[in-house]
DNA sequence: GTCTATAGCTTGATAGAC
DNA sequence: GTCTATCAAGCTATAGAC
């Protein structure tokens, strides 16, 4: 390998971190070439050359991490589904594996996970990204659906993908960082801490979810 | 009331329905004055002539119906307390006040109430707007977490707002239209069915929510 | 109140020297 | 692989005629 070859993957390297960055904290298309490049401190010119479009950067950025969580998560519920036996693991079970892997990137000091995640997280949002969003992220969401439904046989075909659907509406509107929490609990409430929020939020979507197996609740 | 003032209020209301729906179907700062001076027939100075300048206009555009959301629920949850006697109203009677007014709304018929809301949730999820969305919806949430607090009065201060929050969660993740529940669920399920959205999530926040009481669960 | 015209700026992308 | 210089296109906002 070249010097040169290996300088250009440096450069890479902080682009995309600092892409991740910028992305995280502003609003997408807000965010500018300009102020990624000053960010990493890199020529602009030098993004266009490395990943040849806006378009291609964002996909890179994402596209690093997005295998890694897949495989954490899938590789947790191979494991759930081992100490399960020969039953399905239940619907704690699946919700810890699928949360887990994800929490533990976040909380593990590397703030580029928690950048990827807030990226994520407003990326779902986007109506423009929803093909992104689904290369991305439809394999993982299918494969715990799956699960979901092993877990709870007697909801309906619907109710899962619904049940699904509000699972990953709460830990978005945690993760997303929007500051909403703490400008509403004065403070009380934080996003960064994330353990306290993985505490609350487990048991709540795990009822929640339970509640897709009953039919008898009128609205 | 002259002529012209007529004509210049007509114009306002067709600026504000066309940014409304441009803003609820793309992507904010990607959503350009041209476009919506384009969308609503008019010129593009008008824009600026009527409202000044583009945060003005997305201000008007949400403050026009938050204040009427924001009545109907109160008052909703105003009737569940006289139906509910001395006894506060309960978590179900709590979440129901919070989302009929929304849902009445939505399935209306009036377009313009769909755009609202999708244009909200995008907008809770940006923390550029975080200023905007608290001055719109604060007065509702707060109003709503001291409801909450009364129909759980086990669940401790901090698990409330945590609570709040994957109930907005859940909410958010349907109503933004995102698209992404009908590509996970090849069109089974659908955001536009709102009334079967609602059947849905009624009962899991509600079992999530009454979850918060317990304090008996490990992660 | 409406429209034309345009100022002044920022954007993504590229050509060419090194 | 990197940098300087620059492009065309888009944007918000405004000044002035009608």
């Amino acid at each position: 390998m070249r010097a040169g070859a290996r300088r250009g993957d440096a450069t890479r390297q902080v682009i995309l971190d600092a892409a991740e960055q910028c992305l995280a904290a502003g609003d997408f298309d807000g965010v500018s070439l300009r102020t990624i490049s000053e960010a990493a401190g890199v020529d602009i010119a030098l993004v266009n050359y490395h990943f040849g479009s806006k378009e291609s950067l964002v996909e890179e950025v994402t596209e690093r991490r997005a295998r890694d969580v897949h495989d954490a998560r899938v590789l947790a519920l191979e494991e759930a589904r081992h100490r399960a036996g020969t039953a399905p693991p239940d619907v704690d079970a699946v919700v810890t594996a699928f949360l887990e892997p994800w929490l533990k990137r976040i909380s593990s000091g590397d703030v580029g996970w928690q950048n990827y995640n807030r990226l994520l997280c407003r990326l779902t949002m986007m109506p423009k990204y929803l093909p992104l969003v689904s290369k991305l992220l439809d394999p993982t969401a299918l494969h715990f659906i799956n699960a979901l439904r092993a877990a709870l046989p007697k909801a309906s075909q619907e109710s899962i993908y619904w049940g699904y659907m509000f699972l990953l509406g709460a830990v978005v509107q945690i993760m997303a960082g929007t500051g909403r929490i703490e400008q509403l609990s004065r403070g009380l409430c934080t996003t960064d801490d994330i353990n306290a929020a993985m505490r609350e939020i487990v048991p709540f979507v795990c009822h929640g979810l339970r509640s897709l197996e009953r039919t008898d609740i009128a609205v």
